[in-house]
DNA sequence: TATTAGCAGTCTTACCAAACGAGTGCTAAC
DNA sequence: GTTAGCACTCGTTTGGTAAGACTGCTAATA
């Protein structure tokens, strides 16, 4: 349907509407038709122009906001702007190197890493980030260590083919050292190759068919069973949302001449249910997406633009990465910086899984 | 020299900046004379009330923007509020019982318990909050784990008075499982009581001198040097600023109205040599202090007020924790939750540090 | 001497009208 | 199909006025 739309557009329309576009993505006031001249390769008149955006304007590309005061995108200008962009997207080498000094290759909790993400991803686009983990249980299980403290707890770390998860269990002091190493080395031969979702499902079962000799793990079985069912819940909940660089929403004239608009969107950016309905998005091919105004399922984000990556580990999404601003963002940087910052950090996994994946387990 | 100017004050005029004061924090709109009258118990008329406000503006308390416009305190009348207020600080049961919901407890890392803080405090006192680790390497080191994970990297987890550092090492293969276990063992017992500082200090000796059987532990030994030394300098240059809340400025009317101001401060906010110099404080008694407006040696920062306090680890400060507001902050509200919410934190730790802080070390 | 009523003076805000100007739509000529 | 030119529209700026909110001051009062 959009195509069919698209093909009454002549050549020279399709370049206007783009000039146009970004000509306001640029100098965020609306578009008149001297400014396009300026911007225009071919020498043509503002009158030309006036009728060309005019007829824009009724196929509804542009709208005006009143009589004598230029034009600007609706989202179907923007969509058709950002669709005549996918095919290009710029490698600004200086960009890209300047996005690079800002990885911190250190990390190696998951919680960290998808920290690191939204920061990076933040600071590359100059736009709030949110990234939603919705792939935790098809993460792989490589080794499970059980550590106690003398604090009278004890850390569970499961590394996992995305970094290592932590968490933390309650222990009975009663429990000697070597319970743990040898649970640590059970659950890890137990468990390794399976995702975290199967552990789960398995790990009931066998805590019923288990011998005699292992009862002694029933506690920690317990507690592990505990902590993870309730991470898992916590996920599900609330703080499924990593957030950062909400204030460069302050940055773009739209915001700060109306915080209020502001506020709203930085409200929903903490609401795990709108904010997952905006960054869903069905199976495509494409590695960066974008919603445009109206294509956002949420009331309070339709004057926005939400660019969203997914960060796969083995070929499995395991988060949605995205960014929210004003329709009128620069699209092209935008996509380019995505997918260059979320590409890096799935590079980086690999890398070091590869390292010795194939060494075998040892917890003692 | 403060104390000689009030007692110019009369009791009456004491109590009459003191109603004001409150009005306006709690009105945000200038104090005029009928609105005192109102508040004021006693039975006085308007035009008395406009002798004393007159009166206290000669004296430096109140400002006037423009002649017909009501009053204004200045820092100084800020100033002889909130230390008129300082001795009694309201504990209301029920604000008390929302901010425990706030709590999360189940935290065992030093970092996430710092963010923890500073989410907490900014929820519970509704201003944007700032926590800079200063006292990182008072910290006591009880006992240090060597954990090799399968990306070729190995976690170094060192367990203090105050919660679980981490950092990672990158590891040669060659290096075999005992050998984690047996440096484990030997770094604690070396070093186990000492402090961060003293820990680093001694490492290089320790290095030098050390026997030949000892010696595959070098390697180790200088992974750890260099990732704690980059720790430290991490922590000493940029990262050290921890903040939470930033977005709450905006739910006050002088920063909605002119959100350039916001911008301002928020910018402070992550100048960690500012922040530093804005948190500083004189050693003195009081468990929260209140810097307002020119009383701040931060130029962006004087028309806000500051809160701070300590976070305490076994009578050592390791962090300060602060929120930065307008000077219409409701102070005695402010001292109570930040006093109440650091409290909290720290009561927490001293438990979990007596569980088996006697047990002896169990790495094997 | 302290308090108060009353009033004049000051400054802000709201409102309105006029002038301005940026930008459009339309028409007529090319 | 393109363009120059002009009338028109509508937001923005400016200036000027009226209303309203407070204050400072003065003079009367207890």
């Amino acid at each position: 349907m959009e195509k069919e739309e698209y093909t009454n557009l002549s050549e020279r329309k399709k370049r206007i509407l783009i000039s146009a576009v970004e000509d306001y993505i640029q100098q965020a006031s609306p578009i008149t038709s001297s400014a396009v001249q300026n911007k225009f390769e071919e020498k043509i008149s503002t009158a030309t122009l006036r009728n060309e955006l005019n007829a824009l304007e009724a196929m509804g590309f542009l709208r005006q906001i009143h009589t004598s005061g230029g034009r600007v995108p609706t989202s179907k200008g923007y969509r058709f702007y950002v669709n005549s962009m996918m095919g290009d997207i710029p490698l600004d080498k200086k960009a890209l190197a300047d996005i690079q000094t800002l990885f911190n290759n250190r990390t190696v909790y998951l919680g960290d890493i998808i920290n690191e993400i939204a920061s990076v991803v933040s600071k590359a686009t100059n736009y709030p980030s949110v990234v939603m983990l919705h792939g935790f249980e098809k993460l792989v299980i490589k080794n499970i260590k059980i550590i106690p403290l003398l604090t009278g707890q004890a850390l569970i770390l499961i590394e996992t083919n995305s970094g290592v998860i932590n968490n933390t269990m309650d222990i009975k002091s009663t429990v000697v050292m070597q319970t743990f190493t040898d649970a640590s080395n059970f659950l890890t031969q137990t468990f390794a190759n399976q995702t975290i979702a199967s552990m789960i499902k398995n790990m009931n079962e066998y805590k019923q068919s288990m011998k005699k000799e292992l009862l002694e793990y029933k506690e920690i079985f317990d507690a592990l069973l505990k902590a993870f069912t309730g991470l898992i819940e916590a996920l599900e909940n609330n703080s499924k949302i990593i957030s950062s660089g909400e204030l460069k929403l302050l940055e773009n004239p739209e915001y700060t001449e109306n915080p209020e608009k502001a506020k709203k969107i930085l409200n929903v950016m903490h609401n795990s249910e709108e904010m997952s309905q905006a960054l869903k998005h069905e199976v495509d091919e494409k590695s960066v997406r974008f919603k445009i105004g109206s294509e956002i399922p949420v009331e309070d984000l339709q004057e926005c633009a939400i660019a969203t990556t997914d960060y796969e580990v083995d070929g499995e999404s395991i988060a949605s990465v995205g960014i929210i601003g004003p329709q009128r963002m620069d699209y092209a940087k935008i996509a380019s910086a995505l997918k260059f910052v979320v590409g890096e950090f799935q590079n980086m996994k690999t890398l070091q899984n590869n390292v010795n994946t194939d060494e075998k387990n040892d917890n003692d």
